[in-house]
DNA sequence: TGTTAGCACTCAAGATTAACGAGTGCTAAT
DNA sequence: ATTAGCACTCGTTAATCTTGAGTGCTAACA
């Protein structure tokens, strides 16, 4: 177990670090007003410390950085965020409240601001659709070959789509295939429709609707990719400003990572509930090497829905961060619940 | 004006810069099979091109590098592209064929692919829908208090967008309201909407409708942002493997200034018809000192709509460039234009 | 007269060395 | 248990040297 002494120098060590991402050597540690001992002594702490494996040398004469393990005990013992306050609460209120009906818009602006604030990358994942029921479709046909499919679930979410009709389709086709699809697709969890329409669907398609292989084709593609799962970014360019960040091959690596949308998006998706912090090689990913990462997930009446996340280095400004992700979470949460429960 | 050996020597060292990003000596180009004559030839003639300003020395006892000046009589008199050859435009039908109904889709994967067989960045700007005007539009309430709107423009583009019905508003209001708008908008060039609405419509509005002010509030919101007039962006990471882009802040700022749409918009809105070849600060952009910009504009039917560039280092294969760009530029619009006509 | 060989000169890049200093570990004194 | 003292380490910076690719100029040559 690690001693009062030796807690207060680790938390010295890290405080300092984030701010000047320069090694720290104990004669520069014992001009701080909250440290009262030589050099010395803290030099015999530091050996400690780092025998435990909570700091490093980078070379023999240099001063001690934290390791992960350093960052992981930092996180979890030294610091005690403390709650939000009233105002922090107030002003996601007043953010999230400028009603921007789509969802999309408020995850883009959502990113963005959050990238700004901590001056680091953000993510945030769209709200999973998968458990969400379909409660109405609607396919209302356009001038010329073109119709628009409509697609209301039962968290009150809308999605919509333009396709093409195939040529050989008339309107009582057509509305066939809308009776078809309502009776197949009602109240199936948007996760199984892929399954259903390959199966049952199709069959009954192929009995009852001529040409159903083109209409096929053309549902496919409209139904298969959810937009709703996207991933937003914000503040690429941030990472950039970090001194570790100098070289433009290890920025090309991250960003190529994070370029793949759904690299980001398992990432994120199978964080835990709640907030979470990983630290370096805790997200066994190659590109991750240096970079930490802290996820909250957010949620619509209780039952999690998305996350968002924010990446930076592993000298990171956690409590910070940690406590604007809180704000963001429930301000995303609260704001979503409003909408969708207001409109059942 | 040049001599045929001056041309030719020109010529070769941009053919040889582009390859090696690296200064072309005297000694060095006579070994090339295409040139015959001795070093101090070559020199001789160095020495004046130098002195006309189409090469430069970076210091006083290396090799040559082109100036913009330069690669801007490179570009214009010694590249002498042929026309595209017949399987090329193939391609490009077989890529655009793949009916991808939603707009939005095409024009991303036209950014995706275009930098990747480019291996610089790709900037693709949406059809242009300042001046097609309103054939229809829609409004279908749904469950709840949302509604959403359609609008059909006569090009055959449909946009479509969800939005909360204010409280105090029933049904018979909102039809009131559809049929003003329509009545308003209808045949209205989109570019006009905006003060069309402000004024007679909101007028109109005012007299029949209970509870105007809400519902002109979401109006407002939701027909101005236009999402066809995006920037889709493709490969930036591609600049970073660039030798002289290995400085991370010269990226940032470059990134910074794509980050923002609004600029890459209107530098690509006001490019020339056809096709354009802009050299490091030709752009007059401080970011873009040694970037050149190659576009070219698309059209549905004959009109131009929209334009879609590559952006690299001045040191680009101009050639290659050009050559894809103008197979993208051609395959979009037939692509585009067989969309709409077919609609109509 | 245009081309080329020869040669002195330039200058960036890389290697070598030296001085510096922030930092360490260890020992002995407090 | 703490701290002062001291020899030692090693990255950083600056100074110096060497190398070599490249140049411009002059004089010889076809």
């Amino acid at each position: 177990m690690l001693s009062r002494r030796q807690l207060l120098i680790l938390q010295a060590i890290v405080d300092d670090y984030v701010q000047t991402a320069e090694p720290i050597g104990s004669r520069s540690m014992s001009k701080r007003e909250d440290i009262s001992f030589s050099p010395a002594t803290i030099r015999n702490e530091m050996a400690d410390l780092e025998e435990m494996g909570y700091i490093i040398k980078p070379h023999s004469s240099a001063g001690r950085i934290p390791s992960n393990k350093g960052y992981r005990l930092y996180v979890d013992h030294l610091l005690r965020p403390e709650p939000l306050q009233e105002h922090e609460i107030l002003d996601m209120e007043k953010f999230f409240t400028r009603r921007i009906s789509e969802v999309e818009a408020v995850m883009r602006k959502t990113a963005a601001v959050l990238s700004e604030l901590t001056s680091y990358v953000s993510v945030v994942l769209g709200p999973e659709m998968e458990h969400t029921r379909l409660k109405q479709l609607q396919m209302l046909p356009l001038s010329g070959r073109q119709a628009i499919a409509i697609l209301v679930t039962d968290s009150g979410h809308v999605e919509n789509r333009t396709f093409d009709i195939p040529e050989q389709m008339n309107a009582s086709d057509l509305e066939k295939v809308v009776n078809i699809l309502n009776e197949q697709l009602v109240d199936t969890p948007i996760g199984q429709w892929e399954e259903r329409l390959l199966t049952e669907t199709r069959r009954l398609l192929h009995r009852h609707v001529r040409h159903y292989e083109d209409m096929f084709g053309v549902l496919r593609d409209a139904f298969k990719t959810q937009r709703s799962d996207q991933v937003f970014y914000g503040g690429m360019m941030n990472l950039m400003m970090q001194p570790e960040f100098q070289d433009v091959d290890r920025v090309r690596m991250i960003f190529e990572w994070l370029d793949r949308s759904e690299n980001v998006h398992t990432l994120l998706s199978r964080t835990q509930e709640g907030l979470s912090v990983r630290i370096g090689r805790e997200n066994d990913i190659e590109a991750f090497a240096d970079l930490s990462m802290i996820t909250a997930t957010y949620s619509i009446d209780g039952s999690t829905v998305g996350s968002l996340g924010v990446i930076g280095p592993t000298r990171m400004e956690y409590e910070r961060v940690i406590r604007l992700i809180r704000q963001f979470a429930t301000g995303l949460s609260t704001s979503l619940t409003r909408k969708y429960r207001h409109d059942k």
